[in-house]
RNA sequence: GGUGGGUUGGCCGAGAGGCGAGGCAACGGACUGCAAAUCCGUGUACACGGGUUCAAAUCCCGUACCCACCUCCA
């Protein structure tokens, strides 16, 4: 079977076949960053790192492209509440944000370009736009630069709509606006209320720009006039994903062959950026969850399932991957073994990343696995297998990228300390038990569990283990 | 008003016309001094009402409820 994915686009699920072969161009609409990253946020992050992996299983060339946007009104708001240039705000929670994948093993992409490196690219598309009568400056002497939606007979064809059945914004500044659906290219410079440090010059005066321009210039400096698959949240579906299509069509490049869309995580029924809560920021859920964890928890739901956020559910899939890890503990991973990916793996990831199909192959392997250990058998085999298929996924337990969450030289020492400790326990209850004295034997085990270690008799025997 | 998505067992979460994905929890059994871990077994779930079909959670019609987007939210 090929890999096929969902085309928003198209509304189907067709079989992907690269501009060129061997190759795959891919952008990312990234993040605003105007403050901590959320586990909604990471979801994207998490769902397109999968993709990434499972191209580069599949032997392409992958050239990944995810934007980080620097400038934007909340960002300049935000930042004159707290009293902080503009910059400094951004870099701050852009750093945070790096922080959040590298906890939840996203990999870097190829390059991660910013809005504010690239305003001549953003000025040259804009410029031709103009040229071509596809955008014009705002007849108000704004400074604002603006998408000319009537001129552009297809505008909606991403989001199958017409111009006329949509609602015009409430909130729509009709300034200089020829119609209140045209989108700004280019924000003039508001002098008395807007630092100059975010404003940059243009034909058009000094001025910042507007959000949708962005990714089209980046993805063209980056990917070329056409690339293969674009992804970003739903929420950017429309408008900004309709607007980047149509203004880089407009200035004649084909664009995205494939539109790629991830659902929400929801908490209580609420979109996440709309509730409340630093609690879901993931620097908080990180205080009291391993980054392993909550990957394998989005990993689990398919990329266009919508997600009802719970830290029960969370904790019950932190419950079966520790039967993963454990069973790759016991059957004693050989290193040098080449797993292979089992053929149901391999079906479920190539139609468009079906990772819970995926995920229940590798629970299979898992209790096949244990059966073998059970009986007696080699499990190096399914051991290696299951190694393979969780590398792909990016959810390894041994991956030196998880070193920072959880298991650091300090713990070592830490760990080491304590089985010292326990050992003398372990002695004491090993002798109680020889002489059959179970009552001695169990209070050493309780009195052990006190600490928070649990005891587990095996054939090779006793193994402790922190709750 | 326009566009799209959803409602699955105690819980999470797949599937998209016919064999009960998978996980968590629970219960029974094996193993164990007892446990733990592990394995084996146990569930007649698909919002509601009609219809199509030999066969519907899956297709069609209708109803209810929920959600997202409609110009700078992943």
């Amino acid at each position: 079977m090929t890999f096929r994915l969902y085309d928003t686009a198209t509304r189907e699920v067709r079989d992907f076949v690269p501009l060129e072969e061997g190759k795959v161009g891919l952008y990312v609409c990234g993040l605003t960053v105007q403050s901590e990253p959320h586990v909604g946020h990471v979801r994207s992050g998490v769902n397109f790192d999968v993709l990434q992996r499972w191209l580069r299983h599949l032997g392409y060339d992958v050239t990944f492209i995810r934007n980080i946007t620097d400038i934007d009104d909340k960002i300049l708001i935000k930042s004159a509440e707290h009293g902080r240039p503009w910059y400094n705000l951004a870099y701050a929670m852009h750093r945070e944000l790096d922080k959040a994948y590298d906890a939840l093993n996203v990999a870097p992409p190829t390059y991660e370009p910013a809005a504010t490196g690239h305003v001549p690219e953003m000025v040259e598309l804009i410029t031709e736009l103009i040229g071509r009568g596809h955008a014009y400056p705002a007849e108000d002497g704004s400074g604002d630069v603006y998408f000319d939606v009537r001129s552009w007979p297809s505008y909606g064809e991403l989001t199958h709509q017409g111009v006329d059945d949509m609602e015009p914004a409430a909130d729509a500044d009709p300034r200089g606006k020829r119609d209140p659906r045209d989108f700004a290219l280019w924000k003039g410079w508001k002098k008395e209320t807007e630092p100059e440090t975010a404003a940059w010059p243009s034909p058009w005066g000094p001025g910042r720009p507007g959000w949708h321009i962005e990714c089209s210039a980046m993805a063209g400096k980056y990917l070329g006039p056409a690339f293969d698959i674009h992804g970003g949240g739903v929420d950017l579906r429309f408008p900004h994903h309709e607007n980047e299509q149509a203004q880089s069509r407009a200035a004649g490049r084909p664009f995205a062959t494939y539109w790629m869309h991830n659902a929400w995580i929801t908490t209580a029924g609420e979109k996440m950026s709309k509730s409340l809560g630093n609690s879901l920021t993931i620097p908080a859920v990180l205080e009291k969850y391993r980054g392993i964890d909550l990957r394998f928890y989005l990993v689990a739901a398919h990329y266009r399932s919508h997600v009802e956020f719970s830290f029960e559910a969370l904790e019950e899939a932190a419950a079966g991957f520790a039967r993963i890890e454990s069973f790759l503990q016991r059957a004693g991973a050989d290193e040098t073994a080449d797993g292979q990916l089992p053929q149901a793996f391999v079906d479920a990831m190539n139609d468009d990343l079906g990772t819970p199909a995926a995920v229940a192959v590798l629970y299979d392997a898992v209790r096949e696995g244990n059966r073998l250990l059970a009986a007696g058998d080699d499990a190096t085999a399914v051991a290696a297998s299951v190694d393979a298929m969780l590398d792909v996924l990016g959810l390894h337990p041994a991956d030196p990228a998880w070193a920072g969450s959880g298991s650091s030289a300090q713990d070592g020492k830490l760990r080491s300390a304590v089985d010292v400790l326990v050992a003398g326990l372990l002695a004491e209850r090993a002798a109680a038990r020889k002489a059959k004295d179970w009552a001695r034997a169990d209070a050493i085990r309780d009195q052990i569990k006190e600490a928070g270690i649990e005891v587990e008799d095996t054939p090779a025997g006793p193994k402790w283990s922190i709750d």
